[in-house]
RNA sequence: GGGAGAGUUCCAGAGUGGCCAAAUGGGGCAGACUGUAAAUCUGUUGCGUAUCGCUUCGGUGGUUCGAAUCCACCCUCUCCCA
């Protein structure tokens, strides 16, 4: 039996994905499920560029605001919801698009990730954090674990792997995956200098907007300066410029840097997907995708 | 006009005779990442026909086997007294 068909839209920050998103589920009657690891949290709006109701245009959308700030959200748990809004979409007999920028999250819902069965344990973990790192790595070697140079001082990885050993699993196992759809990515990118602009442009007409009120809102609602920091980039600057320790000049600048270097980071993890079809955006992006979708559909 | 101090690799900033192409941080570049992923972490960052050579630490000229480090003069900047 054939597995339902998924397209998914992905690509670095500001690059337009959920306005790509709109447009071809209104021309192909789908619904869109987001992505994207912030904009799970309702009242995160400016700061994640959440689309807006107007910019949704009647296009369904799912997995936006369906959590609390400062509610634990992970991987397994969106791979979780997003089955089931994806399954809800088929149902209705219409086509589901995947859109965001998260390349964890996509990529655990796009290839079916099959998570060991080793979930959180919040007091394991803050027993562990309270360790050395030193300590961490070192029990971790003792029980024969092996650690590459990329996770030697990682200590959220080390924490991790210490709770997949107490729970019985095997931080060794190999990753496995059991894809639930039939899928078609689209990747959504401009040439690095015009990401920069893009960036540049959206940073201050979001400050504009209120992004700064917004954070302050959260703050005075109860959302812990912890919870905004851990975010990073825009809830992570703008606390840190509440807080005094950086002016709107230098918010702007760091704030711009970090979230460029971000969609680097974004960049360097799609280009390992070498399903992507990367669609130009400086030409006809939307005839391209449309091409691709009619003859993945027939 | 007089006095004190400073000029270091993209930036900040260590380094005061050999272990210095030069600490550290920032930035840049590349990368990793299956239950925190906008997080977290790793590598790299003068040039080259590369376990060796070449050119760098304001400029010029000295001292020395050897100088970013010492001396002289010059240029620039900061501060203090006028």
């Amino acid at each position: 039996m054939a597995l339902p068909k998924l397209v998914v839209i992905l690509g670095p920050t500001a690059c337009g994905k959920s306005g790509l998103g709109v447009t071809l589920a209104k021309k192909y009657g789908g619904e869109i499920v987001s992505a994207d690891s912030r904009q799970v949290y309702r009242g995160l709006d400016l700061g994640t560029g959440k689309i807006t109701i107007a910019e949704m245009d009647g296009v369904a959308h799912h997995l936006l605001d369906v959590a609390q700030p400062g509610e634990q959200y992970s991987v397994a748990r969106f791979q979780q919801e997003a089955y089931t809004a994806l399954d809800g979409v088929i149902e209705r007999d219409r086509l589901p698009f995947l859109v965001g920028g998260t390349g964890l999250y996509l990529r655990s819902v796009a290839e079916g990730y099959v998570f060991q069965v080793a979930p959180p344990d919040h007091t394991l973990r803050a027993e562990l954090e309270a360790l050395p790192t030193e300590v961490l790595r070192q029990r971790l070697l003792d029980a024969g674990v092996e650690l590459d140079s990329d996770a030697w001082n990682n200590r959220p990885r080390l924490v991790r792997l210490t709770e997949k050993l107490r729970s019985g699993g095997d931080p060794h196992a190999e990753a496995e995956r059991q894809p639930r759809y039939d899928v078609l990515t689209l990747g959504v990118a401009y040439p690095r200098e015009a990401i920069c602009r893009r960036i540049d442009k959206r940073l201050v007409a979001r400050l504009d907007a209120g992004m700064v009120e917004e954070v302050a809102a959260l703050r005075s609602q109860g959302v812990s300066d912890e919870f905004l920091y851990g975010l990073g980039l825009e809830y992570r600057y703008i606390l840190r410029h509440l807080t005094g320790e950086l002016s709107m000049e230098e918010l702007i600048e760091e704030l711009g840097r970090a979230i460029k270097r971000f969609a680097k980071r974004q960049v360097s993890w799609f280009k390992k997907d070498k399903d992507v079809h990367w669609l130009d955006m400086e030409a006809d992006p939307i005839t391209e995708a449309t091409e691709l979708i009619d003859s993945f559909l027939s």
